[in-house]
RNA sequence: GCCAGGGUGGGGUAGUUGGACAUCCUAGGGGACUGUGGAUCCCUCGACCCGGGUUCGAAUCCCGGCCCUGGCCCCA
């Protein structure tokens, strides 16, 4: 039997209305801070990627070539496209640009929980503005948005600056190592390191930067950063806005077109793969040809964040079936027109079963059922039966439609 | 790429010191039933992940692969 592709999920309606509930969630959270919606196509010149990320991940994309020739990929990210769309239509809009998109994203890598080869992200960039304002807002609504869906999380939030200061003598192949020894928290390597390009000299100071735990901390440590006003105005804006954070000045993202603030969010409840948000300050325009503008994103992990939240319940419209004779058939249809039409999903029988056996299978899916025979037709009414408590009575249709909508969603 | 544990009808399972038609529940389909049946009765569909090997005989033992679940690596 054929099976799906490895990595990749199968939804049933039920885990969809969850998915589309929650989904809806964080795109009104994103409209509801003037961000609106783009998309960009599902593969792209595979140049855009290694132009952003480097040639290293061709090995974790699904990359193809097409009939004319043409190297492609599977967008492994976002960034990347809606900063290419900015570049080619986005010039006369004006600045700041808010977008937020909810795309499907594909990369080659082995699945393991909350890792997908095909997975869905939502995110915002936030194009042509960097200020501490703009940096500020970008947290905040990856924060209003996880919220908003009731994730429970911890967002890290950080800056390149001390880091960069600290480590400005060394070249910058170096402070790439370093930073990468940092990131991923391997202390023994990045002292081995050091000592191997004799710079012991710098492991105590990083160290200390990586324990600040609030800027305080990080100025009694680095007291002439030239970023100090900034980087205080982002945390004080947080701040001002109650939005839960810790400091973590170790956060490198491990990307160079990252300028500036850099934050990530952890879900308390996931295993190896916690990290559901990520995101920061970047310049990535002029790669692609484009004026070189501060912007800043997040990508929220939207299949993590189902994991996270579990199998909650969701509002699910209240719907109807028509239980009809095949005499009164089509006064049925025509009642069954005038509730969909009132916006209530309303099923007829389409198996020609008896009366009995129509209702026994519309008590497993709907919430009423519309019974209909010669005395419903005759007098112009329709037998509402509650499906959930078994009650009944004859009603017009119109006021059996009020019913139906005042039992309301469940 | 590495490590661990797993794969029996659609879902959940029994059975593995090798031995007959592979168990049960549930879901699905058909029929009886024709104004209340989420019922009842009858019938039915449907599985040992794949490929080799050992054996008179393999769901069961061995090897390889595939897939699943975690973890490592990576993580734009």
């Amino acid at each position: 039997m054929l099976q799906r592709p490895r990595g990749t999920r199968d939804f049933l309606p039920e885990e969809m209305e969850r998915r589309r509930c929650i989904e809806a969630t964080m795109r009104k959270v994103g409209r509801g801070w003037g961000y609106r919606e783009v998309c960009t196509p599902v593969f792209e010149d595979l140049e855009l990627f290694t132009l952003r990320s480097g040639e290293g991940i061709i090995q974790e994309m699904y990359t193809f070539e097409d009939k004319g020739g043409r190297k492609q990929a599977l967008r492994p990210e976002v960034t990347a496209p809606v900063l290419r769309l900015f570049v080619n239509e986005g010039r006369t809009i004006p600045k700041p640009i808010r977008w937020y998109y909810f795309c499907d994203c594909f990369r080659y890598e082995r699945p393991q929980k909350g890792r997908y080869r095909e997975f869905w992200q939502f995110g915002v960039e936030l194009i042509g503005a960097d200020s501490p304002h703009a940096e500020a807002e970008t947290i905040m609504v990856a924060d209003a948005a996880l919220r908003a869906c009731g994730v429970s999380f911890e967002m890290k939030v950080g800056h390149l600056a001390p880091m960069k200061h600290l480590l400005s003598g060394l070249e910058l192949v170096f402070q790439r190592i370093v930073m990468g020894y940092l990131d991923k928290k391997d202390f023994d390597g990045l002292a081995a390191y050091l000592a191997s390009i004799h710079r012991e000299d710098l492991y105590d100071s990083l160290m200390g930067l990586i324990a600040c735990r609030n800027v305080e901390d990080l100025f009694s440590l680095i007291d002439n950063l030239p970023e100090r006003k900034r980087l205080e105005k982002v945390f004080a804006l947080l701040d001002q806005a109650e939005v839960p954070h810790t400091c973590n000045f170790g956060i490198a993202r491990g990307l160079d077109y990252y300028t500036g603030m850099v934050f990530e969010g952890f879900a308390d409840n996931l295993g190896a793969e916690n990290q559901i948000v990520g995101g920061g300050t970047y310049r990535l325009a002029h790669l692609f040809g484009g004026e070189d503008v501060g912007s800043c994103g997040f990508a929220i992990g939207f299949d993590r964040v189902m994991v996270s939240l579990g199998e909650m319940p969701v509002p699910r419209l209240v719907s109807a079936g028509v239980a009809s004779t095949e005499e009164s058939r089509n006064y049925a249809m025509r009642v069954a027109r005038g509730f969909r039409a009132s916006g209530i999903p309303t099923t007829v029988d389409l198996m020609e079963r008896g009366l009995g056996a129509q209702l026994a299978h519309l008590a497993k899916e709907a919430d009423f059922a519309l019974i209909i025979g010669r005395r419903e037709q005759e007098k112009g009414v329709v037998t509402l039966k509650n499906l959930h408590t078994g009650e009944q009575k004859e009603l017009p249709v119109p006021a059996a439609i009020d019913e139906v909508k005042r039992f309301g969603d469940r």
